[in-house]
Order: structure tokens, then C-alpha cells, then sequence
RNA sequence: ACCCCGGCCUGGGGU
């Protein structure tokens, strides 16, 4: 069973769900019963891709054969609600989950999240306010989820509170807490309040990563203050030994560009591949928009034709 | 008998 689930678990992470499901067929032929494991990872991938209704027919499948749902089932389904910006139905489920058996700390989150993605943010924080009355304990998680929907809606100033309560608390935000707030603060214009931020952050002995890096990055080039933006990214490697990521040199192309320093972009463009580091669809399109701001028609449609060929669309 | 060991779910960045 362990195998088969694995072999199905990668299929699923490579979206090739057709393949997962014939796999799930074939192990019920030679007698292998897969079990709540197994099901699971086909519903949660289900619901990753969206199809929440593939999902329900899984989980009717599951309890067809005789394996119960457990609370990572229910969780998965929810997900997928939530993901779907279906808040009602995750709702639904998520009420008839805590009447019933036990919720974990992800049900919760899983529920916040939602409502933060869909910018419910009084929903949310009424939901934290619950799990704390029912003597459950809101983790790091909780609060980044939380941060991060307040500064979605704008309103860094009680992103910041959390924060405060969060440590009042005795929980220590992570680099994903302040990976929000910094991101918040550049949205909003702070992008001051961000480097202070991330200058706190290593103070308290956390190491920053790829992704506060390349929020900073972009909030300066945003901000128009390139020389900073050239420095962020430098220090990314020479202060921290990180490698930048296909994002975080998308970033710094879309920035040059901007900047009507176009050349210079197609040059890291070309250094990002050398390196290793793959273009997506995405680094396409920043490059691509460079060269049609800039009046060079001829080079994008070269570029257009390369990652067509390569199997991404252009936008 | 007891303990340990394998597979499932949640938070931040680019057009």
C-alpha cells in the first residue's frame, strides 16, 4: 500500500491524475486495498487542481469500499472549497467537522485562510477569536494567514497588532510572518517600514530567505529606487549564500525594463539559463512586455516564437 | 507486553 500511494502521491504532485487513477484501479486488482492514505492523496490533488466535485466522487468511493474519512479528508475537501473562493460550502463542512469529530489545528487555518483569501477578513479574526474558546492554541501558521489578509485589504496597521499579539502570546513569527508584512508594507507604499522590518528580523537571529528578498527587491524597484533594488539582490548571494530563483530574476528583468534599461534585462535573462535556472511563462512575458514598451517588435516576437516552442503562451 | 521507524492536509514573492 505504502508504494502504490507514493507512485500515486507523485503522479498527483506531476498533475497527472489520469495515470493516478488507473494506478489506483490496477493496486485494487492485484489485491492491494488502498487505504485512507491513499484516498487522501487523490481528493487533496483533486482539489489542488480545483476539481472538488472529482473529489466528492472519490470520497464517495472511499466510503463505498468500507474506509472511513478522517479529519485530513475533510480537510483536503475544505481546501478545495476554499480555493475556490466556495466559502459557504467549506463553511458547511467545516461546522459539521468541529461538531463532530475532532478538528485540528489545520481545519482551522485551512477555514481563516479562506476567508483571508476572499478578503472576509472580520470572518477570519472572528474565527481565531473561537478556536481560542475552545482551548485551541493558534500557531505561527494562524497568525501568518492572518497578516497576510489584513495586508491583502490594506490594512497593515492591524497586520502589525497581530504581530504584537502574536508575540504577547509567546508565539516568534517566522520568516513567512515577516515575508507578509514586509510584502504588506510594499504594497502600501512603507516600503521603509519593510527594510525596518527586515533589519528586525535579522536582529532576531532569522535568517531571511529567497522569498523576503525578492519582496524587497521588488518593493524598491516599485518604488523607483534602483541603486537599492541592484544592492538587495547582490546581497541575496553575498551576504547570505542564496541562489536568486526564476521569480526573483523575473523581478529584477521586470525592474530594468521598467526602467527602460532593456539590454541590460535580456543580458539576465540569458545569465538566469546559464546559470541553471529555467525561464517560465512568467519570465517570458516580463521580458517580452520589455521589448514592446521599447519599441523592439522583432525581438519579442523571436521571444514569443522561443517559449511557444518551449510550450508556454504568451498573455 | 512496551517503545521507536515508511506514505496524506494549512501561511509569504514576479507578467
Amino acid at each position: 500500500v505504502v508504494s502504490y500511494s507514493c507512485l500515486i502521491h507523485g503522479l498527483c504532485t506531476a498533475s497527472r491524475m489520469r495515470e493516478a487513477m488507473l494506478l489506483l484501479d490496477e493496486m485494487s486488482e492485484r489485491n492491494v486495498i488502498p487505504d485512507v492514505f491513499t484516498y487522501n492523496i487523490v481528493i487533496d490533488a483533486f482539489c489542488k487542481d480545483g476539481m472538488v466535485a472529482e473529489a466528492q466522487t472519490i470520497f464517495k468511493m472511499m466510503s463505498q469500499r468500507g474506509v472511513h474519512p478522517n479529519i485530513v479528508t475533510y480537510n483536503s475537501l475544505m481546501d478545495g472549497y476554499c480555493l475556490r473562493n466556495e466559502l459557504d460550502k467549506a463553511r458547511k463542512l467545516f461546522d459539521s467537522v468541529t461538531m463532530g469529530c475532532q478538528p485540528s489545528i489545520y481545519t482551522y487555518n485551512i477555514m481563516i485562510n479562506g476567508y483571508c483569501k476572499g478578503g472576509r477578513m472580520d470572518e477570519a479574526k472572528q474565527l481565531l477569536d473561537n478556536m481560542s474558546k475552545k482551548d485551541f492554541v493558534p500557531d505561527t501558521v494562524t497568525y501568518s494567514t492572518l497578516v497576510d489578509g489584513f495586508c491583502r485589504v490594506g490594512r497593515v496597521k492591524d497586520a502589525q497588532l497581530l504581530l504584537e499579539k502574536m508575540r504577547y502570546q509567546g508565539l516568534l513569527p517566522d520568516v513567512v510572518t515577516y515575508g507578509s508584512l514586509i510584502s504588506g508594507c510594499c504594497e502600501s507604499g512603507y516600503i521603509d517600514t519593510g527594510l525596518a522590518l527586515f533589519q528586525e528580523m535579522k536582529d532576531s537571529g532569522l535568517k531571511p530567505d529567497v522569498v523576503v528578498y525578492s519582496i524587497l527587491v521588488d518593493g524598491l524597484w516599485k518604488a523607483g529606487r534602483e541603486r537599492e533594488a541592484r544592492d538587495m539582490f547582490s546581497r541575496l548571494s553575498e551576504d547570505e549564500g542564496l541562489r536568486p530563483d526564476v521569480r526573483t530574476y523575473s523581478i529584477m528583468i521586470d525592474g530594468l525594463c521598467r526602467h527602460g534599461l532593456v539590454d541590460e534585462a535580456y543580458d539576465l535573462f540569458r545569465t538566469m539559463e546559464r546559470s541553471g535556472c529555467m525561464p517560465d511563462g512568467c519570465s517570458y512575458n516580463v521580458i517580452i512586455h520589455g521589448f514592446l514598451r521599447h519599441k523592439d517588435p522583432l525581438e519579442a516576437v523571436d521571444l514569443i516564437q522561443e517559449m511557444v516552442f518551449k510550450g508556454f503562451s504568451a498573455d
